[in-house]
DNA sequence: GACCTGAGTTGAAGAACTAAACTCATAAAG
DNA sequence: CTTTATGAGTTTAGTTCTTCAACTCAGGTC
């Protein structure tokens, strides 16, 4: 009997993993999401190898994730800092549910190191509640449970037979 | 000037991406929430190499991800499948969130090849409405946008010193 | 007994990661 | 004007991880 399946080598999860599914790769964006911007500040909070933070970091501006961008220090010569373009901030529901994964299942003893809290930048609406990722179809139905929910093939779908 | 900040490297962003950071992990998961359940049906589905896959599948095992399951089929010997346990599913969110930014900034240019849709397993109540990830908070504001949240210490933080 | 199949294991070559030392441009101190 | 300091990388050598292909192993079929 043959079936046919979705390609699963033409997704979009491959393609997001192909740019930030490498080792570290996320762990810079969550720490340029807390603020993290300068090449000695990745170095020193993740003990990542300065090459291959450089190359992390070339390779995350070459793909749309982060932006090199000039600075200089009163008193101190041009340097150039990363920061995250909307590509890269767009991460943070992934994080989020990463870090709530391993809240859940992987969590300190004494419960986890970070809360994610509503609280905005600016000074708007907020109530400093913690912040979960949840499914929520666009008929409006949330809190959708994993098994309440399938992959379809969508308009650039292709297809494998297999047995 | 000393600023204290939460330890990066205890944060449950790291212990996840040390089960299913490793290439491949999360690519297995996917294709196991898609039913995928033997060893040759993710080798064929995903192209990677079979030892990587044998001791990828072991990793998640030992992580609690997966299970490693007997089963026979009629006319042949015992072999062993696996399957996610719930642990591994409580993995879908995250995988949606990747498909999401995936689809977002590189997709194909004919669209998603995958959507994901409300539709249960069962026949219960679902609309097959596409799903999509977002962040909410706990006094149930919604569709927050990622500069609307912030990390804060949790009950497990420690804390360094950086200038 | 010879052959087939799914599920791995083994081994060699290549790519990726780590750690530590080194370079480079500029600014400030002497 | 020479020396020293600093942030931001680069180089190099050693280790670990991935890939690919060939091989094994335990049944079941012919």
């Amino acid at each position: 009997m043959e079936t046919r399946r979705i390609d699963p080598v033409n997704c979009s999860v491959a393609r997001a993993l192909s740019v930030v599914g490498e080792r570290w790769s996320l762990l810079i964006v969550r720490e340029a999401l807390d603020g993290a911007r300068r090449f000695g500040e990745f170095h020193s909070r993740l003990g990542i190898a300065r090459n291959l933070l450089a190359t992390r970091l070339e390779t995350l501006v070459t793909a749309g994730v982060m932006r090199r961008v000039p600075y200089q220090e009163p008193g101190d010569r041009q340097r150039f800092a990363y920061e995250l373009t909307e590509q890269g901030r767009a991460l943070r529901p992934t994080l989020v549910a990463l870090l709530e994964w391993g809240d859940t299942y992987l969590a300190d003893p004494q419960g986890p190191s970070v809360v994610v809290r509503h609280r905005p930048v600016d000074d708007a609406i907020s109530c400093d509640e913690p912040v979960k990722v949840i499914l929520e179809c666009a008929a409006g139905h949330g809190h959708l449970a994993p098994e309440d929910v399938c992959r379809t093939p969508g308009p650039g779908a292709r297809f494998v037979e297999s047995s």
